[in-house]
DNA sequence: CGTTTTGTTGAAACATTTCAAAATAGGTGG
DNA sequence: CCACCTATTTTGAAATGTTTCAACAAAACG
């Protein structure tokens, strides 16, 4: 997973992105025309109602994608790791974009642009059904976090969370989380107000369910967490 | 849009479903392995779990989409009209259906086999482009919904939900929405309590904002309810 | 070091849910 | 067509979960 690679696509193209199935001629026509871009902390890499003429596989660091609502205020509905891609729905749509992806950690991306997605899509069917596949996949999560929104509590939603995170981030031998969040992207994560992540997270402080040491949160009983997240009331 | 018609296959390529950039041969390939399928109101034409080997094109009538979360209960995430597609998420993922899909009003559909969708898309690259918007719009929607969820009140997304009913299926000459839904739907649409969407909506009807006969609800005041469902607060 | 951002706590206000009970509507069979 | 039974809708009151506001503490930054 070396980043500084010269032949970074054949990186992606053998790794578990969405390349994995182009023919080498594919790839060696990509190469031609795609970019290696870097992005630190906070940068923002499109937002939302900007048209952008291409999309993204992220190579390393962690990207947020959010949509802005009401007075302002985020919903995260993504965090992107590496061999992700960002930014095809609004390519292929043709419409501005819908979120704004911004760095939550130092990052490298590959852009590629809008004319050789098209080409790829319309001309490599397999290609074609890997994007269809990564576009259901994003559907079937999107809808399973609407039904959680709709009927599950705050805390559920937050063990939850934490569970999404330590399946996703991985964590270090402390427990930890190997991903540093604000309370605010917490609680932009979950969809409720900063100070009732807060109190909630330590409320699961205080039944040992986690360990919370500023941004760093080691995820302590992952079996409670999980009765909590998942079985109910 | 005659149902009846035996070339029900050129309606649908005709109108705007999924199918019209397909070529005609390929038209005549369909005609052959597709199937016409009626339903009555509460069948179920696929149920969350269960493997499914083909996807529905709705020729008419309704059909509602919903997940079965905690402790049973529903949420609905789409109402299906006329030329819409349901199940081909499930059927290019190869994986068990995500979501049921039961019948709100009479329908008829036309059956895709698993097959025949995957030639498709591997072949034609139009179709799998299409494909992949419709997928690309859907998931769009998806993320609005869970934002809303996240950040509107009920009674917003209340007031939100009777604009969509109005906009997707219409009123007639009383300003009567052409649908009708139970309480317990549009419960399950907003995700909350039934009890909350009944005295909401009797808010809405003090407030003249709707007129309310049973299952017939008609607009009255769509300014007024704009203003709720979107500038807030 | 002071200044700004981020995190924490308490108390009151608010929105929504829950439970219970009653009213109404919708079939079904006599 | 009525009477009955069931499912759906409505209402009230109490309980709950969550938000909001305000004040303060702690951490991060330049």
């Amino acid at each position: 997973m070396n980043v500084e690679d010269n032949h970074t696509l054949h990186v992606l193209w053998k790794n578990h992105s969405i390349l994995r199935r182009l023919t080498p001629d594919e790839i060696n026509y990509l190469e031609e025309l795609v970019e290696i871009r870097t992005y630190k902390r906070n940068e923002i890499i499109f937002s939302q109602g900007k048209r952008i003429n291409g999309c993204y596989i992220v190579l390393s660091g962690i990207v947020k994608q959010f949509k802005t609502g009401m007075e302002s205020r985020e919903y995260i509905f993504r965090l992107a790791k590496a061999y992700e891609i960002l930014g095809f729905r609004s390519v292929l749509s043709e419409e501005p974009a819908c979120n704004t992806s911004s760095v939550l950690e130092d990052c490298t991306v590959c852009y590629i642009r809008k004319e050789c997605l098209y080409h790829l899509v319309t001309t490599n069917g397999n290609f074609a059904m890997d994007l269809l596949q990564v576009a259901c996949r994003e559907l079937e999560e999107s809808h399973s976090m609407i039904t959680d929104m709709a009927q599950k509590s705050l805390k559920e939603r937050l063990a939850e969370l934490l569970l999404m995170l330590r399946n996703k981030f991985g964590v270090n031998e402390q427990q930890q989380l190997n991903i540093s969040l604000s309370r605010e992207d917490l609680s932009n994560m979950v969809g409720t107000a900063i100070e009732s992540v807060i109190r909630l997270l330590s409320e699961f402080k205080n039944a040992r369910y986690v360990a919370v040491k500023g941004r760093r949160i080691a995820i302590l009983d992952e079996k409670s967490l999980e009765k909590i997240a998942y079985l109910n009331k």
